[in-house]
DNA sequence: GGCACTGTACGACAATCTGTCGTACATGTC
DNA sequence: GACATGTACGACAGATTGTCGTACAGTGCC
């Protein structure tokens, strides 16, 4: 099954977990809910239990204290939606989008000069050498 | 206020008004419940309502059957949504985007070419010329 | 063993959003 | 007036989400 989009506060566990490679659940509660409680923690577990469900989370469940790690790159997750975003809204081609960005200024040179990179790594066809 | 996504069916509707310009609530409930009935009517109904209360539809209210327009593009849409999303997941960048449509051979060598053709469109910075 | 602590598993709930329908009311035509 | 068609909108069920509480397991300490 592909990856259906994340909420809020899964995403916010997700940043963390990326950020991290592999946290228990407590040190995940410690960053999310500063003010510690008992209840939170369930929290913490629920969220865990239901990305796990999704496929976005990996449990050693080796020792008695779970260690999680994201099964997915942000970069991995990030492109998945908005790759499904895209093929949504306009078909899959970047071309209207990037026009618009770019005619708002929404995009920066820097940007431009990336994206320009990315598209420069294309084998065959090399049409610029 | 900003543009909130828009959900299945709603997003149905302005695909319609996207491609016609103008229609009324009966044209619309033909194409989207082709098997019609004075309930769905109500749906379509109020799925311009709602729509219209989040500033994507404009209502025509001159004649006795109102008229139902877009307000924004499609391209606008999709660029505000790609953007917002952008930003929540990379920081605004596309780059994991476009890293990821050429890893996966999502995208084809003519789109690439035209991608490439409209970043070449920047003015400065020509680092290519 | 008994007890406290910390962890996991998961049922339950309120809030929210969506798609749907029904109903009330207005306006037009005959 | 009667009827058809339109708009306005309350109400509802289903799904999703964030939250909490509670049941149960493993460990350590007395």
């Amino acid at each position: 099954m592909k990856h259906p989009p994340l909420a809020n506060a899964e995403l916010a566990v997700m940043e963390l977990l990326w950020d991290a490679d592999r946290l228990t659940a407590r040190q995940l509660r410690e960053q999310l809910y500063p003010a510690a409680s008992r209840a939170q923690h369930g929290t913490v577990q629920r969220l865990l239990q239901r990305l796990e469900d999704k496929g976005f989370v990996d449990r050693d469940r080796d020792l008695p204290v779970h260690l999680f790690s994201a099964v997915i790159t942000r970069r991995t997750y990030a492109g998945n939606q908005l790759e499904s975003l895209a093929d949504k809204l306009t078909g899959g081609s970047l071309a209207p989008l990037l026009t618009h960005l770019m005619e708002h200024k929404k995009i920066s040179q820097a940007e431009v000069d990336r994206l320009r990179t990315i598209l420069s790594d294309t084998p065959e066809r090399g049409d610029q050498s």
